[in-house]
DNA sequence: CGCCTGACGAAAC
DNA sequence: GGTTTCGCCAGGC
């Protein structure tokens, strides 16, 4: 998929001031909730859908406390963009992710999504960003 | 206060 | 076209 939209301007209004208060973190959760069943994004789109684009790393690394949040983060949804379960590892169970993505109709293969692109989930168009 | 790490991504080789 | 390196930004030590 391309870059069709600057989510910049939406961002602004979520982001006052550009302030990287630890809304961060809410607003990936926010986005990681929104993710709908049999469906998979990136951690790079979330983070373009949040304006942060550059820091997809951040996104990853926000999803650290995915486990402590109250309501539950789909985060066996959000892989990487080459469509590889990385964070599996940060799983309860390692293998619980493909796990979860396999009953939901994702078909995965040695830690990798299969049909990546079609599962995809696009945050900012869906969410009508 | 400075250096290392990290569930990524894109550019460079 | 696969592998390696650099860049991003925030948190932990």
């Amino acid at each position: 998929m391309t870059v069709r939209k600057k989510p910049a301007e939406k961002i602004k209004t979520i982001r006052p001031s550009g302030k990287r208060e630890e809304n961060f973190f809410a607003l990936v959760f926010e986005v990681a909730r929104q993710i709908p069943k049999g469906r998979v994004t990136s951690y790079g789109a979330i983070a373009a859908c949040l304006g942060t684009k550059s820091s997809a790393r951040m996104v990853g690394w926000a999803m650290n406390g995915c486990h402590l949040v109250k309501p539950k983060v789909p985060a066996h949804r959000v892989v990487n963009r080459n469509g590889m379960l990385t964070g599996k590892h940060h799983f309860t169970p390692p293998g619980m992710m493909e796990k979860l993505l396999k009953k939901e109709g994702i078909k995965v293969k040695n830690d990798q999504v299969i049909d990546f692109d079609k599962h995809f989930w696009n945050p900012a168009e869906e969410l009508g960003l």
